[in-house]
DNA sequence: CTGAAAGCGCTTACAG
DNA sequence: CTGAAAGCGCTTACAG
C-alpha cells in the first residue's frame, strides 16, 4: 500500500490506482482502461493478465476521474415534490430498474414543495453532477425549466405533471379521460351533488381533471351542480375540506371525487366523524391506488395509474435523450377504474 | 463559447472552465480557485474582479473536477430496507437537512430487502463517489460491514436499526423499553392474553422488542400467555396475521402489539372482517406513528419516535466521523406511547 | 497576496 | 493489438 500524498486527504492509505494494476499486469495504463471499458479491443491473453492483476491489488476505477475524463456523471436527477407521498414510491423503484440496468444512478431530489430546492437541483446539471432531470413536479420556477428546455444540452423529462405551455418531453396519464371516467361512473350510480376535492388549482393536472369533471357533468345536464374545492393532495386537507363540505344542509353532495387518495381517506375520516355511512349517503372516489387504498375503511374505490411503467418510460427516454438516441417524445399511458367499496347507488 | 474537442461528450458547447475566469479577470487559475474557495486570502479588489468575471462568463466549477482533486465526493449514501416504507420520509427529511447544510448530497439507495443492492452502493466508496454511509437497514451483508467497520477510512453510522454484534455508531430508540411500556400500559388497562406481531423474527430491534414482551409478561406473572407471530411490517402481513390471530377460539387474544404502524392497520381490517370491535373486544398498538394512524379506524394508538431527529443525528455523526471530528458514537432517543382509540380497557 | 507548476486518476486519438 | 502522451478541470504546496 502506498502512503498518499494528496493533502487534505483522509485516506491515510492511498486506493490501488490504474498504474498500479498496470504494473503488475505488466502492460500500459491505456490497455488496463481498454480492459475495462472494450475487452474486445484486446487480445484474451491480456485480458486475463489484466483482470488478474485487478483481482490481485483490489483495483476499484475511480468513477470521479472517469466521470471527468468522460464529461459524464452517469446520474440522474429525479425531483419530487414530496417524498412523503406514498405515490411516488413505485415510480421511483420503474425509474432506478431502468436507470441501474442502463448504469445509471439516480439521485432522488426532495423538493418538499419549495421551488428554491428545485432549483438547486438543476445546478447539478452544469456542475456536471448529472446528465439529466427527469421532473416529476411542476412547483419548479417556470423560467429555469423554459431556459432548460430552449438547450440542447439538457436533457430534461417531465412524467406525471406537465406545464400547460412548455412542450417538454413528457410521459403522463390522459387526466381528463380518467376524471370523466369517475364522473360518469358516479352518474351511473345516480349521483346528481357530485363534488370535486382538487389538488391545487394552478397544477395543469388538477385543471384537465376539473375540466373532465366540468363536461361530463355538463353532458348530463348537471352543470348547475358544479363545485370544486381545493386541497393539497393530503390526508388532512382532505379532513379538513371534507368537514366543510360535508355540513349539514340540504345541497351535501351525494358523492366527492378526490384528486389523490390521501385526501379521499380524509374525506372518509369527515364522514366518520359526522356519522355519515359511506357507501349508502356518501361515495368516495379517490386517485392514484396508493397501498393505504385498500386498508382504510371502507376500502377505496379509486383511479390507478401504471406507476411502475411511468417510472421505466420517463427514464427510458431520458435516457434516450441524453444519448441523442431518437425518441417518442410524448407518451400517455392508460389509468383504470378501480371499485371497491367506498361508492355506491345513491339511496335518497 | 469555445467548442469542445473531447471525444465522446454529448454537448457541443464546452462549458467556461476556470480557466476562462482567470482571462476575463487578468488573474491566475489558482487566484480564481481560492477566491472560490477561501476569499479571505484574497484582497478585496481581486475578489470583485473575479466575481464579476465568473457572473460575466457565466462559470460553474465542474465538481467532478473538484472532486477528484480533493479525493472527495461530498455524497453520502442513505441505504434503505424500502423505500415504499412511510416511516423513513421523516428521517430522509433530517438527514438532508444535516446534510445539505454541511455541503453533502444524499444518495437514497432503495435496497428493497435485497443484500445485493446494498453491496452495490457500499461499492460507491471504494470508487469515491461517495463519503460515507448512512445504513438505515440490516439486511445487507454482514461481512461486508465488518470490513468495512474494521476500515479506519470507512465513515459508517447505524440508524433505527443495529447490529448485535458488530459495534457501530448507532443512532437509535430503547426498543426494549418501547416494548416494556406498551405491553405495560395493555396490561394496566385489565389485558392478560397479548399476542405480539412482530417483525422479521431475525432483525435485532424485533428481537429486543420481543424480549420487552416477554419480560413484561413475566413481571406480571403472565408468562404462560406468551405468544410471538411473525410478519414483515406490511400491511398485508399484518393482515394475514390478523385473520389468523383473531380466528374463533377461546384463547383469542384481547391484544396485539405490533412492530410497525402498517401491519397493525392490516389487524385492523382484519378485525373489522371478523367483526371484531376494536377496542371493545381488541385493542391494537402501532409501532412508528405513520401519518397514516390517524386517518385509519379506528384511530392507533402508537409509540412514536423522533424521526426527524434520528435522521439529524445520524447525519451529524456520520459527517464527523468523516472530517475525523470527535463525536459521541452511540445515541439513544426517546420514544413516546400516543394513545388514539384502538386500545381500551377490557371488556369480558 | 499571487502565480507557475505539478498532479489527482482516468480515457482516447494517434502512431506503430 | 498496444503504448506514449496529452488532457479533462480543478486545487494547493511552494516560492516570491
Amino acid at each position: 500500500m502506498l502512503t498518499t500524498s494528496l493533502p487534505g486527504s483522509r485516506n491515510i492509505y492511498a486506493m490501488p490506482t490504474i498504474k498500479d494494476v498496470a504494473k503488475a499486469a505488466r502492460c500500459s495504463t491505456a490497455t488496463v482502461s481498454r480492459t475495462l471499458a472494450s475487452p474486445e479491443k484486446v487480445t484474451e491473453a491480456t485480458r486475463e493478465r489484466v483482470s488478474r492483476a485487478i483481482a490481485e491489488v483490489g483495483y476499484a476505477p475511480n468513477v470521479a476521474a472517469r466521470n471527468l475524463r468522460r464529461a459524464e456523471s452517469k446520474t440522474i436527477v429525479a425531483l419530487l415534490p414530496d417524498i412523503s407521498n406514498p405515490f411516488f414510491s413505485e415510480i421511483i423503484n420503474g425509474m432506478e430498474e431502468v436507470a441501474h440496468q442502463a448504469g445509471y444512478q439516480v439521485l432522488i431530489g426532495d423538493c418538499e414543495h419549495d421551488p428554491a430546492r428545485a432549483e438547486a437541483y438543476f445546478r447539478l446539471l452544469p456542475t456536471n453532477q448529472a446528465d439529466g432531470v427527469l421532473l416529476l413536479t411542476a412547483e419548479v420556477p417556470v423560467s429555469l425549466v423554459q431556459q432548460a428546455s430552449a438547450q440542447t444540452n439538457f436533457p430534461l423529462v417531465m412524467a406525471c405533471e406537465f406545464f400547460a405551455d412548455i412542450d417538454l418531453p413528457t410521459i403522463t396519464i390522459d387526466n381528463y379521460q380518467a376524471a370523466r371516467h369517475a364522473i360518469d361512473y358516479l352518474v351511473s350510480l345516480g349521483h346528481r351533488r357530485i363534488v370535486t376535492l382538487s389538488g391545487p388549482a394552478a397544477n395543469p393536472i388538477c385543471i384537465e381533471r376539473v375540466r373532465g369533471y366540468h363536461d361530463t357533468l355538463a353532458a348530463h345536464g348537471l352543470s348547475d351542480a358544479i363545485h370544486v374545492a381545493e386541497g393539497d393532495f393530503g390526508f388532512r386537507s382532505g379532513y379538513l375540506q371534507g368537514l366543510t363540505l360535508l355540513a349539514p344542509s340540504n345541497t351535501r353532495p351525494t358523492a366527492i371525487f378526490c384528486h389523490s387518495d390521501e385526501m379521499a381517506i380524509g374525506v372518509l375520516k369527515a364522514a366518520r366523524q359526522l356519522d355519515i355511512p359511506v357507501p349508502e349517503k356518501l361515495s368516495v372516489i379517490g386517485f392514484d391506488n396508493i397501498g393505504f387504498s385498500e386498508y382504510c375503511e371502507p376500502e377505496l374505490t379509486t383511479i390507478s395509474q401504471p406507476r411502475t411503467q411511468i417510472g421505466q418510460q420517463a427514464m427510458r427516454l431520458l435516457i434516450s435523450l441524453i444519448k441523442n438516441e431518437p425518441a417518442v417524445r410524448h407518451q400517455t399511458l392508460s389509468t383504470q377504474l378501480i371499485v371497491r367499496q367506498s361508492t355506491g347507488k345513491i339511496q335518497s
